[in-house]
DNA sequence: TTTAAAACATATTAAACAAGTAGGAAAAGA
DNA sequence: TCTTTTCCTACTTGTTTAATATGTTTTAAA
């Protein structure tokens, strides 16, 4: 019931690239270096993030990667389904029918519903906004 | 991201307990059959329910389980951390303050938040109560 | 008093998954 | 040309999952 490095890299990632939009693209090594996570592995990350289009990059010297849309069009839940794939706590075609089987699944379905609730509502801009207000809460 | 056989049998092992509980002891082995599992796993689970005191045993023949409380005293919450361990989308301590790691553990926690309304609001009791329902429903 | 049914205990296994490393090739600015 | 960067694919190491397997102990019933 964890949600592995590869879907919390991504959002941190994303994070990244919304926060250091300058116009010039972000080179992973700046990312890695920033949010301390391997710079080979977050290749392999943001690669899914590319070929997904959530990201454009520009190859040779001096490139890296930024956006393709605005922060607040991306959604936690886009990312993390993206990266970790469906994340419901339950594989429902492997859920039985048998016994009991048919009233538990009402459980992963809320349970399903209470978090697409939350990952569904917050997006990248949000995430930005909290950052500045944090800063602001201890730069006072 | 996803909830392991052994919460999800676990489960349904409680709430059949709950269901067929007539004063006599339940078999795993009538259990295993209701609900097509594998006896010797359900053996496992029913060993951590046991030891932590959610179900009482008769050992020998004629013998099996029935749950130590009523089914109202039992939310979904306890049986899934119990036997699927801590059910927080990430563990804490390994969720980075570096970078913007601490802008996302507040994804983290809301996720959580979510989780443990659903969870810890429904009780074997209330799953009995669906079970009721679904039948009614179909014999109209 | 034997027998069979049941709980209890522990070891083993095969497959999948997680979290990276490793070693390059291709593109492009300086 | 050189260096920086993206891009691509294979490999590795450890852990977890979902069971099996092989018994021992207890106890009601025949």
């Amino acid at each position: 019931m964890k949600i592995s490095t590869k879907g919390r890299y991504a959002l941190r990632l994303m994070l990244d690239l919304a926060t250091y939009n300058t116009g010039e693209p972000v080179s992973l090594k700046n990312v890695a270096s920033r949010q301390e996570i391997s710079e080979k592995y977050l290749e392999q990350i943001i690669s899914i993030l590319n070929k997904a289009g959530f990201v454009k990059s520009i190859r040779g010297a001096s490139g890296g990667y930024f956006l393709a849309k605005e922060p607040r069009e991306y959604t936690v839940g886009m990312i993390l389904r993206l990266t970790e794939g469906d994340l419901t706590t339950v594989d429902y075609k492997d859920e039985s029918e048998v016994g009991n089987g048919y009233v538990t699944v009402k459980v992963w379905q809320k349970m399903d519903e209470a978090i697409n609730g939350v990952i569904d509502s917050i997006t990248l801009e949000d995430l930005k906004n909290w950052q500045t207000e944090e800063n602001d809460f201890y730069s006072i």
